[in-house]
DNA sequence: AGAAATTTGTCCGTATGTATC
DNA sequence: AGATACATACGGACAAATTTC
């Protein structure tokens, strides 16, 4: 909300949700966190105070950052017994919205999503497969 | 020259000049106040004054100030309950494997997966679809 | 291969919150 | 009361790296 009153600075809640879903899984090790234009959106802050919350994460070594790329979630957080491999592979594309999915987002079906997706494997099974879909963003 | 208002506190002074301009829509609800650097020169008074009296307009909910923004005049004076932020509803189904899917597992096309959705909305508004695939468990 | 769109990097200006002297 | 300093926060603008079309 516009005025939480805080007892704690803005950017250190918004890096305390983000450190959330890295640690719960939500974000798996390799994968992207969400631009900093839809963080905005999401949390209603500015760019500014966003990038002070993922400061946090990057000092932390929780999170890596590319210019021009995005921010993936460190995969080297926690090295487990060798040969029991965990990986994780993302991706990111454009999808056509199906009804069910359409129908949640209250677009026409069709319409232009961004899909990502991230399969993890253990041991080179494949253990699950997880897609993300959120609307395109549009200019803002 | 304005004689001193001996018997009422100088913030309160300025309190009432405030609701005076805010209740005779001279600033009109959702518009802003002016800042308080530009209240300071207005009223001669010093920062913590002004500060004072806007404090005494926030405690009756007649405006609201934002860090970083500035203050405005409520434009809801009656209802306020925004229902703040983000949920999460969680669905489990079991589903057919779509043939990408199951390559990426290694089944057949069509095989059931177990598929964990999670819709985030915020405000309503649906921000994220999540959709988890996994093999299903078979009993033993 | 080139243009356009994305996404992060950086800087500036303004405003409020808090603390100190 | 006043002055100053610092942290927090918003908004805009432009540059640089990358991806998409």
């Amino acid at each position: 909300m516009p005025t939480p009153h805080y007892g704690q600075p803005r950017y250190r809640v918004i890096a305390d949700e983000l450190r959330q879903r890295i640690k719960g899984g939500v974000i798996p090790p390799g994968g992207l966190l969400p631009t900093e234009s839809v963080l905005t959106a999401e949390f209603r802050a500015s760019r500014g105070t966003i990038r002070q919350a993922i400061a946090v994460l990057r000092d932390e070594h929780l999170v890596v950052t590319e210019h021009g790329r995005g921010t993936y979630v460190n995969p080297h957080q926690h090295e487990s017994r060798p040969g029991d491999g965990r990986e994780t592979e993302t991706r990111q594309r454009q999808v056509p919205a199906d009804p069910e999915i359409a129908a949640l987002f209250a677009v026409e079906a069709g319409t232009t999503l961004v899909e990502q997706q991230d399969v993890t494997r253990i041991n080179g099974a494949v253990e699950a497969v997880v897609r993300a879909y959120r609307l395109r963003r549009e200019k803002q």
